[in-house]
DNA sequence: CGGGAAGTTGAAGAGCGTCAAAAGTAGTGG
DNA sequence: CCACTACTTTTGACGCTCTTCAACTTCCCG
């Protein structure tokens, strides 16, 4: 479905919905898959030279999740820590009351689950077809007092996912409803770029509900102004859950709040 | 004005508002207040020892700031990082329009400054005067190459604040006014807690405009807000800009969402 | 005191949410 | 291949929370 997907059809496919960690039954070891990793460049693990790709290599395991599949739900031990291969996963807070606020979409090359707490602080879920790396928590501070360079990336991931936060906040905040849409549209199409896949028709395999939750808006506002936005000429919806960006200098301008 | 600022009766006072980075002007240097700090507890700098804190002071530069002043602007090169010592330091975005998003306020103890971009990407301002040491970041990245630990102690500061962002992105998202407000007394009152200051009556220095841009309100509806909170009798206004929580259980299960 | 900023309160309005229904899309099985 | 179903998306009407605009009050600090 997703044509992110397709890179990972040597994985071995997954059942339907199930509980937490199961996916942990579906993983499975290949021999030396890190240096030939399609994400590697974009990842973490980028920092590492062959031999200490091969440390990584006996630690990690693989999973792949179907759409819809949890991954983890926020509260349970957070024993590991994961990188996004292939398709997307949304990361989400809910409120008592089922509000629900997502945190942000993980894409190929992604790093997801960093936190000093002992708990998963958010949940993950598989918005499309996903396949994932994952290596025990333990042994990536192992990993990280070995390869200083590892530290200096991870140090790295994190001030960058910093500033996408605050940025969000700004979104989130201060922004219209116009502008959340565009600010989005443009996120996740410079986001394809940076991982050399096309950036316009825009890819979005997240529901309006997804989009929804991630702007602060309802499914509803969030259709309304994509039919807004389409009325202006500044997108064209395509087949495949594409977006074609018809007039970026517009959306730029719109996304930036002039 | 702030009983923050204190502990900080013994730093040259400042002058009045003044360009970027003229506070420089006014920094000087003591013999060896850092193993005397008294936020060295509750700082990255925690994790170095007397030796390492002698290479630390050689480095870092002291400042002080009164209530309004900038320390610096988004866009502006990102040579220094920061460590507040004393007050609180308000940190935003802007829309060009003039819509403002504070990303966060700084207590003592906090550091300022992390990023991977050479620009800052955001606006940091004194909300009440303050004091802060200051380093350049060239002299960061050498420490962090010889102290790992400091390293380390640095993407335990980073994911902090990404969780602290996370729940921000929850509140701005999907929470009410009410819950907004109620989150954030709390969250004063809890970091003030963790400073081992009084955190009730929690003490809030930044103005309602302040308040409401960092909640994404207006400040008439913060003060609503206020207005409505005491009518519940949940808090009560006291004089010096301290509020006290009168009922913190039920402002615990609002600020949640139930 | 007195002047200016910050805070409060009120009335009116807008943007987005809620509720409801229709239209489109995808998956399933005969 | 088409019908059936279930879900997602779109559209409409209405309502509510929060914003806007404005006046008034309180609080500081000189």
């Amino acid at each position: 479905m997703s044509d992110l997907g397709k890179r990972d059809a040597f994985l071995k496919p997954s059942a339907g919905s199930e509980p937490l960690e199961a996916a942990q039954s579906r993983s499975f070891h290949l021999e030396s898959p890190c240096h030939a990793c399609p994400v590697r460049p974009l990842s973490v693990c980028n920092s590492l030279d062959l031999d200490e790709l091969q440390h990584l290599e006996r630690i990690i395991t693989r999973l792949s999740l179907d759409q819809g599949d949890p991954l983890f739900d926020e509260g349970e031990p957070a024993n590991h820590v994961f990188n996004v291969t292939g398709g997307c996963i949304k990361v989400y807070k809910l409120l008592p009351d089922g509000r629900r606020q997502i945190i942000g979409f993980l894409f190929p090359g992604d790093f997801l689950g960093l936190a000093i707490t002992d708990e998963y602080a958010y949940s993950a879920e598989a918005v499309s077809a996903s396949s994932l790396c994952r290596m025990p928590r333990r042994d990536l501070d192992v990993l990280l007092d070995r390869f200083p360079k590892l530290e200096k990336q991870l140090l790295n991931v994190a001030s960058n996912e910093l500033a996408i936060a605050q940025d969000q906040m700004l979104l989130l905040g201060r922004k219209t409803a116009k502008e959340k849409v565009a600010s989005m549209l443009l996120m996740v199409s410079k986001r394809a770029r940076d991982r050399g896949q096309t950036d316009n028709p825009v890819f979005m395999p997240m529901t309006r509900s997804d989009i929804g939750d991630y702007l602060g808006l309802t499914t509803e506002t969030v259709s309304r102004t994509f039919t807004q936005l389409k009325g202006d000429e500044l997108i064209a919806m395509e087949r495949g859950n594409r977006i074609s960006l018809a007039n970026l200098e517009a959306l730029e301008e719109i996304a930036e709040g002039y």
